[in-house]
DNA sequence: GTATCCATGTAACCAGTTACATGATTGC
DNA sequence: GCAATCATGTAACTGGTTACATGGATAC
């Protein structure tokens, strides 16, 4: 259960917010919730067919000039139903596999330099989107509009976890960057 | 390269540390890395022979009484290029999906009191998982022995990690409850 | 005239998971 | 007598990625 299915459910939230096409879903990952969340068009294409054929969503071709024809996705109530019965059901913990601490791990097979400059980078990209999530938080300060909007506390969690997410590996990075330079100068001391 | 073939670089690490057999490297990650790195049975052992193939590891049976004979791996000169190759190598930002993170986008469809038992869950494994990355800092602060191990400052980092990222995340579940029953208080009110 | 956006799809591939099979030894 | 630990492996599966194929419309 831990590792089944997570594109479908992902796809059924999305629809039941608007229906859209396969490209729609697509756009919706990598903008809204990029950035704990991705979908690619090799897996939304043949799951949406799956879940046609389960009855959990109908398409409608949709026609107009000068585009495209597009199929239009909609939720079915079976859907629906699938989606409330995943949102209540517990997240289960599924191991994470974290490549840079792993790397660290083994990290005494190279020179410390090397190390370091990979936190640098690591901590700039942690930075760059910090910024960006800053950003965000501005523009929905500045709105009315957004406070209104009927998820705004569970949106806004979410970009409080980007944030808060970046701004402790930003520290982390520091921290440990600090820490192998020292242990660095007191073994060439000796 | 960002979804390639982790296993074999973890597993070049755990050899490089120590030669040992598949259930060697099996222990290795549910016990000294398994909060951020985890293998399984069905994927070590046909990695292992294809690793041999490849002459980055060697094998040699070992046999002895009243145990099951294991193969033991050794780490090969080859083996030991490709990991430093590997660890030399910037990581590439591999994009996570976060279940939580998705389950809350769609929580609108759920009632509060779900959500909330959701992440007062959430929170106390994050706590639970705390308390013992702080037992571990305690045992190591108490071991001379450990500050001289030649991986220490990397294997602390990684520990520090945990330790950073297990509050950042309870606070955060803190922090989102409140701010889910705050905006239930008010819209109750309206 | 070139890049980007809109739009859908398939095929090949691979990493990783789960379940199954086997069997000895040790500790409670 | 039973559970846990030591020990290796295979087979079936599946979730997800990458690359390929196609083609019109729009914006710079």
């Amino acid at each position: 259960m831990a590792n089944v299915n997570k594109t479908r459910f992902a796809i059924l939230g999305i629809l039941n917010n608007m229906p859209g096409s396969g490209y729609d879903i697509k756009k919706n990952c990598d903008t809204g919730i990029a950035y704990f969340w991705n979908e690619n068009f090799g897996h939304i294409y043949p799951v949406l067919k799956q879940m046609e054929r389960d009855g959990v969503i109908t398409k409608k071709e949709e026609k107009s000039e000068g585009r495209p024809s597009r199929n239009v996705y909609y939720i079915t109530e079976k859907g629906k139903n699938e989606l409330i019965d995943w949102l209540m059901r517990p997240v289960e913990p599924s191991p994470q596999r974290l490549e840079l601490q792993l790397k660290l791990t083994f990290a005494k097979l190279i020179p410390v330099e090397k190390t370091i400059e990979e936190l640098e980078r690591v901590k700039e990209r942690h930075k760059k989107s910090l910024e960006e999530f800053r950003r965000v938080e501005q523009e929905f300060f500045n709105s009315e509009d957004a406070q209104n909007y009927e998820s705004y506390p569970y949106w806004y969690s979410n970009l409080r976890y980007g944030i808060g997410d970046a701004e402790f590996r930003i520290r982390w990075c520091e921290e440990t960057i600090e820490r192998i330079k020292f242990h660095n100068a007191i073994k060439k001391d000796k």
